[in-house]
DNA sequence: CGGATATTTGATGTCTCTCAATCTGTGTGG
DNA sequence: CCACACAGATTGAGAGACATCAAATATCCG
């Protein structure tokens, strides 16, 4: 129950969850106050650099997390030991499987993150008490699905040049800010293959060929400036 | 409240829910016998033959339904207008989007089907006075997910061989008794390519090529027999 | 039995992978 | 501040797998 004007929930509220900037999109954003205070008794707070590894495939399933910060990638092993992208997460997402007593995806992170950690029991408990909170995890489930689904069009039917495509809009409205076209990927070449199921050289020539079109611009390593938006639709769709 | 004995429910329970088939697997698994008549109030069974469309793509999404019997394929539309198939649903499945209010998938039936057919809107109301219910959904979004994933890993690095072989032992899984390793596949081989991201003609090889050696045969149009399981399982790895 | 549809088989082309070398940019130490 | 070293990225040449186009069967159903 709600029970405090704005300028006293503020007082209640755990700091950091008060200036959260994930605070209204996130799992948090389905609980009361009081609910909120409980949430973050159960969860840490963590800062975790580029590559470090969350929970790996086959491990006991103990946590699950809400990203505050960063992109993190699912990871599932193929055939040869190959590691495959099978989900990514931003900010706001909800990582991590409430269900699975053993881990069947790795998860990385990309960039440098920031996580809420919660305790998969204690979460799952928590759940029983807060069905809006369910209903939310049932909506990011079923976005997580659509995710995967418009991966699996892509992979299944699309040639390179137009996955790259479709990638980069796709990172572009993830990431970029809705002025100008301008963003820097979360994750090397490498990883872009391992996403959209190609070797790291067919990434670099469908880059290298949207660029000499006139498409996009590449400064650096990991940036990507949109040129042509409409051309770069309609390479995504061919 | 489950409020009599077993000889007594039946009376009081409609009579195609007491001997329904998935009345122990599917979405009515979650309710006690008042719910259950309940959702029996806003459903309708419904028999389709083979082809018949539940769902258009780009349509008002109107209808969930479960699958009491057959097989449904949810398909995109990928580029030129090609049709990819991006999920299966069997017996006591769930079917359709609870929360998007244009459906972005089309729904057909493979094989003849009977499914209990519910309006969104009802039984998305039904869904706050049964948590039971929201958590089965729930489970069956992350299940979908999980399937989803599988076939991604599949479509971005297995070779077609493995596709197919993957596929078969997955139809097996799905549809085949426990004991002699004979099914029907419930679809076409140009639905195999459209699930599996390959040509009817690859199709068409890669299955000749597993009869030759011996691991399957192939009687009739649709029969499979999986002669050589380990074979068909290295082929499936590889 | 006959026609339509689905499947198999064959010949050829193209796209992507593989292997290999070069280049760029990033960070380090002199 | 610059030279150097290393990882990641780009570019190139060649081979292989799958798609495409085209024809010949097989299967299904009335």
């Amino acid at each position: 129950m709600r029970s405090s004007a704005a300028g006293e929930a503020i007082v209640t509220l755990p700091p950091r969850c008060a200036a959260c900037n994930v605070r209204d999109d996130a799992l948090c954003a389905t609980l009361e106050d009081a609910g909120l205070v409980a949430l973050h008794g159960i969860g840490r707070r963590r800062t975790l650099p580029a590559g470090q590894v969350l929970v790996w495939s086959g491990d006991p399933n103990a946590i699950c997390a809400t990203v505050v910060s960063g992109v993190l990638k699912a990871m599932r092993a193929g055939p040869e030991g190959r590691e495959h992208i099978v989900g990514l997460a931003f900010a706001g997402d909800f990582v991590g499987d409430l269900f699975a007593d053993t881990a069947n995806e790795t998860i990385r992170v990309m960039t440098d993150a920031e996580l809420c950690v919660y305790p998969r029991a204690a979460l799952q408990k928590m759940l029983d008490a807060h069905p809006a909170m369910e209903r939310l995890l049932l909506h990011r489930a079923l976005g997580a699905l659509d995710d995967a689904r418009m991966w699996m069009l892509m992979l299944g039917r699309k040639a390179a040049g137009a996955r790259i495509a479709t990638f980069l809009l796709e990172m572009a409205r993830r990431m970029g800010q809705p002025g100008p076209a301008r963003f820097d990927l979360p994750m090397s070449r490498s990883e872009v293959g391992a996403l959209l199921g190609m070797t790291i050289e067919t990434v670099s020539r469908q880059m290298t060929s949207l660029k000499r079109r006139g498409v996009v611009a590449l400064p650096g390593g990991r940036g990507v400036i949109i040129l042509d938006r409409a051309q770069l639709a309609r390479a995504a769709a061919g």
